[in-house]
DNA sequence: CTGAAAGCGCTAACAT
DNA sequence: ATGTTAGCGCTTTCAG
């Protein structure tokens, strides 16, 4: 009985002997045989680590994206290590070197680190594959989890137009996620089908955190002219900022503003009122840009995008305007 | 130049020549070489990666715990894998199995992992070293970050009882996490000291979940007699869970109830109203629990326990009961 | 179908 | 202070 028989069977190969092979298999069960990934690795070239990366989304997000990739990775032999980096757009020479030093096999990148063309370049040259998550450019590049943002969030502005607002305050997430613009461009296309001069809502930049979300409804309210009755937040955390600080100045949702968050994350079923707001399937995503991951380390070619279903979630947030 | 020269300058080993040392250097960064860590880890019997393990806690404890395990281990060459396992203590034998198969060099217990003496011994017989959050058993084994629950939960219930509060209501966390129990019995340490009889606590289980905090409140307010006027939930999640049942039942918080969670985790800061609750430092304690496990994988002896501090955070959940 | 030989990239132990 | 030898545990290649 050499190794390489062994090895053989341990590897599911062809051409062994059933009897070989059960002899072996229950023997390795016996001694609670664990091969050695280390020296398997060092022959085959592979780490059998996949990269999980992004920069600093909320604890659900991140929950559910790691849950995602997990989940699609039991039962393989694949593990996962997480590599938050800050500042992805900032410095796209260091966050590839991050990457590399780590000895990985292959990468997720969640936003906004699956829109860093550059990144993806230096990836594509040094052959390490990638899934992207949500991303707005090249969708054909690497196995994509796609969402339609644009299509999201003209939902989510229509949502309010046919309930009667007319008077409107938007909340901007980070601009270095090129989903915010896609939201902004989906606000738009609502606005314009309305008839709702573009100059007229009251936008306010934010970062997708809460903090920035209270510091734009602060400036919403500080602006001169009758208030708007309605704002979109380009997230929960932002529209849960929003809400607190109407409620501060006397402003109660919804019945004097209505809110529309964006991600379903935790917190938009935690509060009162539960937030309106855009399912996006992130643990869906997750494990399927895992799953084309794996494809292509399987040496398979570029699988087809994606296309992962939103949802507007109307619940407590959001009511006709009053009078 | 030898390739011993070359791995003693890139290790830091001494008796290298200066202008060696430099001249290797320069040419290492100038190829951009990556040192092969998977052929180092065969030779050196080491994988460079650690476990980080728990059951299914909340998004914001995972987030704490992973940040604080990354914290530590930036600039060290180990990387951090995530090995999620339910249901720890119902077989503990499978969760070992599991993170042997891993391949680890070591492992950050969270809880309810961090009590399961079997697993320890496992893991001590396997000579994997490791670290412990929040332990209440053998605080003396492994790598040890500690909480005061008892006496975190004792000043908890000493506010709602300074507060004037004598009816009072209790919502249980998961049995198998160890801190329940122990908070259990810093509610009964405050009881005693001020006469009130256990048995007029109206004491319902529950599992941590926000669902199961629902469920308790209702059963609470099922109960015959005058209802409570105080809840201690075990943690955050739950003390939610109880405040949205009040008020559907017609009952505010604090005016009509207070209640008083555990955690510190998000949601007690972005809900209304906020939750009166203890802070545990978990990004601290991950970091000191990586700490100590870095020391025990240098061949250190094990480090002494490092005792956290809680803090009793008073917000707006809390206040003397009415009339 | 099975096995022997060679070697992945690195470092421990032992020269020099 | 530097180089040589051997080998980590596995799999590839090629010969039976």
């Amino acid at each position: 009985m050499s190794p390489k028989t062994v090895s053989r069977v341990l590897n599911d190969e062809p051409f062994v002997k059933d009897a070989v092979r059960d002899r072996v298999k229950a023997v390795a069960k016996e001694l609670n045989y664990q091969p050695n990934i280390t020296a398997k690795g060092l022959i085959t070239r592979r780490s059998f680590m996949l990269g999980l990366t992004y920069e600093r989304p909320s604890p659900s997000y991140v929950v559910e994206l790691q849950r995602g990739v997990l989940e699609r990775l039991a039962d393989e032999r694949w593990r996962m290590i997480i590599l938050p980096f800050r500042d992805v757009c900032a410095q796209p020479e260091a966050f590839f070197t991050f990457l590399r030093s780590a000895a990985l096999d292959g990468v997720v990148l969640a936003p906004p680190g699956s829109d860093e063309i550059a990144v993806l370049d230096r990836l594509d040259a040094a052959g390490i594959p990638y899934g992207r998550i949500a991303p707005q450019l090249e969708p054909g590049r690497g196995a994509c989890s796609l969402l339609d943002d644009t299509a999201a969030a003209r939902e989510a502005a229509e949502h309010l137009l046919t309930l009667g607002h007319r008077r409107l305050a938007v909340i901007l997430g980070d601009p270095t996620h090129r989903a915010s613009a896609a939201r902004s461009a989906g606000y738009a296309q609502a606005f314009a089908a309305h008839g709702i001069a573009i100059e007229t809502v009251a936008v306010e930049p934010g970062d997708f955190t809460l903090a920035s979300g209270e510091a734009a409804m602060q400036r919403i309210l500080a602006r001169p002219g009758p208030r708007p009755t309605a704002v979109l937040a380009q997230n929960d955390d932002m529209a849960v900022g929003a809400i607190t600080v109407a409620r501060d100045a006397g402003l109660a949702t919804p019945d004097d503003l209505s809110v529309v968050g964006f991600d379903d994350s935790d917190i938009s079923r935690l509060i009162m009122p539960k937030l309106t707001t855009v399912r996006q399937p992130v643990f869906d995503m997750a494990v399927s840009a895992t799953e084309g991951l794996l494809k292509l380390l399987a040496g398979e070619p570029v699988p087809a995008p994606v296309l992962h279903r939103h949802e507007l979630l109307i619940r407590q947030s959001t009511a006709a305007p009053r009078g």
